[in-house]
RNA sequence: GGGGUCGUAGUUCAGCUUGGUUAGAACGCCGGCCUGUCACGCCGGAGGUCGCGAGUUCGAGUCUCGUCGGCCCCGCCA
């Protein structure tokens, strides 16, 4: 094995190509690939910009020869020389340094390797499990390279454009007040204060709020933010947030912030969006789409036929009207009908998401069918028939039930079926604003109004009376911003006023003794001068998630957890010493 | 907490439906040959706790149950 000594690197391996020929260089970097023809070696060097070929042919008798049979993959080189034009008919094509080599006149090995678990051409699949093990490894091949770096990219892009448009990016706390709305908190528990604990922050929100009322006006941070909660692919316990806060603004002056930052943030992959992007409100997305994050790649949009069986003598529909749920459907792609399997398999399929069943209704040469019992007059079928706009040959599925069950099975079944019959158009981006949400939420369970967004969010204006009276029709200043059926981010228009934050909170039925305990700083805050503001988060993972063009979160990050929160390579979290347990006044129970 | 799916050589997978001789392939690895390769080629070789544990059976990679782990989904999470 050899030192680096005062030996430099002239230049990254894909740089060489900028080199003149005839000039001596030195690169660095893993043995990517050995071509042993006897006399004559050919090594691939990589480094995180490329490949260059080196060759070192024995006949010099300059001592190579022995030190190349040492190279083995992934072993760590310097190499030296003289930079050489290949013959025409040599040339690689494939490579952008195909043209040249490196003629060697000295090659050091600063570092051996054990053989890699898996080849390090990320085109070659291995498992998860093993990529995650080795994430270091995993994080040499190409892929990961190439989203690591576009992360980098994203990030940069953001600053510039936040810092050019007078944002601050200001720290906040990572040790902090846990608030048991919401998310499960991540715990840390203190060791000076016995029995108390401290949070991990689920987002900056309250500390932002505090930055306006600071007079800081214009705040951003690229943000940790953790929830204990279970994963999916596009969700992992520790995620990164693009975190902002305004004064003085109007919803409408963060999605045009927003939508430019998007634009030059696109830019970076060569993706020219449209702006402004199209405004929804929550009540049409639900009504069309079933979901408060659409994706309008497609068609497949939820037709409403509750009216056509009001009054039928099938008593399952007429009782769900009446109780004020719905009878949605979707029109089937391309007058598709269903084999009795197909159509035993979407069944199953919308039963995850709690539809009791899956009916249809057809229209055929001798008029409409459907899979409803014969009791249900034709009429009532030729005027769903009519309601949803189906045409001969045609086919709707049509779920009934409460209006929760009714839009979240649709909507899986719309996504289901455009993924089916190959609807989505690749490539295309759909953007949108979703506004208008709902303030609050009947919670089922604990019989009490909840908070949709959170309980900072401010109610429109116009229904502040309705919160006393009506709670369930206020509509709150609350946002998000979708892409391709993706919430990317979301945010609002915040409460400023104390007055308002008290009749927020009382809707909620926090008490205000119990308000003052778990926000006391938040309140004292908004009155001392705090500026009407308004804020939204950008999910940097998810939207990196789809620039790299990735199914899972797990790709754009460096370090991920598996499914069950663990992480694979260090074998986090474990258990600690008991001298630690005792520090911190914690006794784990058998 | 629940459902689905996968787990066999360093890696990716076949074998499991229908239990039966010594568990195969490709890539990788090791050795040899080769002066224009770039997925180099050719010859040879090593390499297995069939995730783990029970059970059924004369006999289990294969069947049953449990368990652990990866992934996907529901719940949860915005």
């Amino acid at each position: 094995m050899d030192e680096i000594g005062e030996l430099r690197r002239t230049c990254y391996c894909n740089d060489i190509k900028d080199k003149q020929i005839g000039e001596m260089v030195t690169v660095m970097g893993w043995v990517d690939r050995i071509r042993d023809l006897g006399n004559l070696t050919f090594v691939d060097i990589r480094d995180r910009t490329g490949i260059v070929q080196v060759v070192i042919s024995s006949d010099k008798k300059n001592g190579l020869h022995g030190k190349i049979k040492q190279l083995r993959s992934e072993y760590v080189v310097s190499v030296s020389g003289p930079l050489i034009e290949r013959d025409a008919e040599t040339y690689n094509p494939s490579l952008p340094t195909g043209k040249v080599e490196v003629a060697v006149e000295d090659i050091k090995i600063l570092n051996t390797s054990l053989t890699p678990p898996f080849p390090m051409d990320s085109e070659i699949s291995t498992s998860e499990e093993t990529r995650l093990k080795y994430r270091f490894l995993d994080l040499r091949r190409n892929n990961l390279q190439r989203n690591m770096e576009l992360r980098h990219r994203v990030t940069m892009e953001i600053r510039k454009e936040l810092d050019e448009n007078h944002f601050l990016e200001i720290e906040t706390p990572i040790l902090n007040k846990s608030t048991p709305e919401g998310a499960r908190d991540y715990l840390v528990p203190s060791r000076v204060q016995k029995g108390s604990f401290y949070a991990l922050p689920q987002s900056p929100q309250l500390f932002k709020q505090l930055l306006m009322v600071a007079s800081f006006d214009r705040y951003f941070q690229i943000a940790r933010c953790f929830r204990d909660e279970d994963l999916r692919a596009d969700r992992q316990p520790e995620f990164t947030q693009v975190d902002i806060e305004m004064s003085f603004v109007q919803p409408e002056e963060i999605f045009e912030l927003i939508e430019n930052l998007l634009k030059k943030v696109f830019r970076l992959i060569g993706q020219e969006i449209e702006t402004p992007f199209p405004r929804f409100s929550y009540d049409e997305v639900m009504n069309r789409f079933g979901t408060d994050r659409p994706d309008t790649r497609f068609g497949l949009e939820l037709q409403d036929v509750s009216d056509c069986f009001k009054t039928t003598p099938f008593q399952v529909f007429r009782n769900i009207v009446a109780d004020g749920g719905f009878i949605k459907g979707i029109v089937a792609p391309e007058g598709e009908s269903y084999s009795r399997k197909e159509i035993d398999d979407l069944t199953a399929f919308v039963r995850l998401y709690g539809a009791t069943g899956l009916v249809w209704i057809k229209s055929t040469d001798e008029g409409i069918k459907s899979s409803l019992p014969k009791i249900v007059p034709a009429e009532e079928l030729e005027s769903a028939a009519r309601e949803v706009g189906l045409k001969p040959g045609q086919s709707c599925l049509l779920i009934a039930g409460k209006s929760k069950t009714v839009h979240e099975s649709l909507s899986a079944l719309r996504l289901h079926l455009a993924k089916k019959h190959n609807l989505i158009p690749p490539g295309k981006c759909n953007f949108l604003w979703v506004r208008d949400f709902p303030l609050l939420e009947w919670d089922e369970e604990d019989n009490r109004w909840i908070a949709t967004h959170h309980p900072f969010t401010s109610p429109r204006d116009e229904d502040l009376d309705l919160l006393s009276t009506d709670p369930g029709k206020v509509k709150a200043k609350a946002y998000d911003v979708v892409l391709n059926g993706l919430e990317i981010g979301g945010g609002s228009i915040r409460i400023h006023r104390n007055s308002v934050q008290k009749k927020v909170f009382k809707a909620l039925g926090i008490e205000s003794e119990e308000a003052e305990n778990r926000f006391g700083f938040l309140l004292r805050a908004l009155r001392y001068g705090a500026p009407p503001h308004g804020g939204i988060a950008l999910g940097l993972d998810r939207l990196i998630m789809m620039l790299a063009g990735e199914k899972s979160i797990r790709s754009v990050i460096a370090f991920p957890k598996t499914a069950r929160a663990i992480d694979l390579m260090c074998e986090a979290p474990s258990e600690v010493d008991e001298k630690q347990l005792r520090e911190l006044h914690i006794k784990i129970r058998e």
